[in-house]
RNA sequence: GGGGCGGUAGCUCAGUCCGGUUAGAGCAGGGGGCUUUUAACCCUCGUGUCGCGGGUUCGAAUCCUGCCCGCCCCA
């Protein structure tokens, strides 16, 4: 990667930076305030959102009796000599302050001739209404909490780079209320997962995610070193088998919301760290997890509507133009039959002529693949991103999924289902698997097939095998991806921008 | 991986087709004015390795070429 070369030298940027010096300079030891309360006797700030509600219908050019503190970035600032207008911006929104030479003394309102974009201020004034009737505080005292020493962005367009508004979140935070409002909804979406989990006992775990074996999904790992142990280690690519060693150790709900690591490309909707939220529940199987899925996901909607200045009521979101009723309950359609449909064949896994129907359709097929991964490829192609509504494709070839429960009907399948809506796999659910001999079985025939080339296999973990052979409750177990879920909910075109520091190729700094 | 678009001042963008003197504007910044502004306004001042390297040319932000980074579409 090439350097850049060394593009400093006396530009706007400096020009800018040495003012802001200039200016600390002059305040000294009154750049960088302690406390509010050593600023200005106050305790906290009111949130100017309060403020709102509170005068909202105060007529123009009136005052109110309450004096009030108010903290926050300066924003824009309209100064006309003797009297001053700044925006100021806390974490509930803007407010208007005014400066005038008849409610500031002297000295104080000199000082604010220090006050740039970008510094942090607390006031304390009357709140009232200027002429024209916008709400704001007359300020009587002020403290510079703290200076600046940078421009913030463009005051009318903000960040509008892309990469930039991800690198320097900061200031995109600061810039546009869009990435502000999609952080609380991720909040909200974890906070109501995990009420809903609290509510039925499950109890939150936190295993490990350096392991030496990264098993339960089939992906490459990150690996990293142990430098006392002498030994490489692995960042985990699931949740599932730790979770599952609880269940065998007796903790009957456990769930874990927590980072998964998947060395993959980085593209719109895939950054190799992402959030997963996995609970088991003993003594239940596959259709308790649809039961839980849904209640996951009516919670989720219910927190991100206000967020996104939705009835939280109104379970139908709007995504692309139209909307998806995500009231449950959701619909339940079989794998075969959705593939039989897509396809104008009766699909069986017995079929023998999977790899030219397959053909037909234009879907490339691997020599080493099974009848099972064929129908899942076509599902995948053919069937996964037309369906909309919220619908659980149950029953997936036994191929395809080593960790789920032959299907109590069929030998041929499994109890594993996946929620899809909006064309993406929210929920992948299973019936576990609880006999630690087909387990085994399953996990070498994971081996064999990455013996015979196939990349992304399960590995074997010994110790899961152990566990299991001591004996697993049965159970049902769901893995939701947060990330994917997050994006459904507020129509979002890109992962990247509902992660707040999405990974990036390292910023060439000068 | 393939195709398209983009990278010019701290930020938002012109200028690139069709090469031509010292590369522009707005915001931000310095100086001055203004007691009810709303992206305040008025006067004034400066500022750039035009993503990086190589080539063509008397002359390159502009044309050619390789590379880097980003966005979009496709696989």
């Amino acid at each position: 990667m090439t350097e850049p070369a060394d593009t400093s030298g006396p530009s706007r940027e400096e020009e800018v930076l040495r003012a802001r010096r200039a200016s600390l300079e002059r305040l000294g030891d009154r750049a960088f305030a302690l406390t509010l309360n050593d600023a200005l006797g106050v305790d906290e700030p009111v949130a100017t959102a309060v403020l709102r509600e509170r005068y909202g219908d105060l007529p123009a050019d009136h005052r109110a009796e309450e004096a009030v503190t108010v903290a926050g970035r300066v924003v824009l600032k309209r100064d006309m000599g003797k009297l001053k207008f700044l925006t100021l911006r806390d974490g509930s929104g803007d407010l208007q302050l005014v400066c005038n030479r008849a409610e500031l003394a002297p000295e104080p309102f000199a000082l604010l001739d220090e006050v740039d974009l970008g510094d942090i201020v607390a006031v304390t004034g009357s709140v009232g209404t200027t002429r024209r009737g916008e709400l704001s505080v007359f300020v009587a005292r002020w403290a510079m909490l703290t200076k600046s020493l940078r421009p913030l962005p463009e005051k009318w367009h903000g960040l509008k780079d892309p990469d930039l508004q991800q690198r320097r979140r900061y200031l995109h935070l600061i810039a546009d209320e869009t990435p502000r409002r999609l952080f609380a909804a991720r909040a909200a979406i974890l906070r109501a997962a995990r009420e809903v989990l609290h509510e039925r006992r499950f109890i939150e775990s936190e295993g490990p995610i350096l392991q030496t074996v990264a098993g339960g999904a089939n992906a490459r790992p990150f690996t990293t070193f142990h430098d006392a142990l002498g030994i490489e280690m692995k960042l985990r690519v699931s949740l599932e088998l730790y979770l599952k060693r609880l269940l065998v150790g007796g903790i009957e709900r456990v769930y874990e919301l927590g980072r998964n690591f998947r060395n993959e490309g980085i593209d719109r909707d895939h950054n190799p760290e992402f959030s997963m939220l996995e609970a088991y529940q003993a003594y239940g199987d596959y259709t308790t997890m649809m039961e839980l899925s849904e209640a996951l996901i009516r919670e989720s909607v219910r927190a991100v509507g206000p967020i996104m200045g939705r009835d939280p009521e109104d379970l139908t979101i709007p995504w692309r133009g139209r909307g998806i009723d995500l009231a449950p309950p959701f619909r339940r359609l079989a794998m075969l039959d959705a593939v039989s449909t897509a396809t104008g064949e009766e699909i069986t896994l017995e079929r023998t002529d999977l790899p030219s129907i397959a053909a037909r359709h234009d879907v490339p097929v691997d020599e080493v693949w099974g009848p099972g991964k064929i129908v899942v490829e076509l599902f995948e192609k053919l069937v996964e991103g037309t369906i909309v509504e919220p619908t659980f494709v149950c029953d997936f070839p036994r191929e395809v999924s080593p960790l789920a429960r032959p299907h109590r009907n069929d030998p041929g399948l499994t109890e594993h289902f996946d929620l899809i809506i909006g064309g993406v796999e929210l929920v992948t659910a299973f019936s576990e698997l609880t006999d630690p001999l087909e387990q085994r079985a399953k996990l070498e025939l994971q081996q064999q097939l990455r013996a015979a080339g196939v990349e992304e296999t399960h590995p074997l973990d010994e110790d899961f095998l152990r566990a299991l052979e001591h004996g697993m409750p049965p159970a049902g177990g769901l893995g939701l991806g947060i990330d994917r879920l997050l994006m459904v909910l507020t129509d979002a075109a890109s992962l990247r921008d509902l992660i707040m520091f999405p990974a990036h190729r390292p910023e060439a700094l000068d």
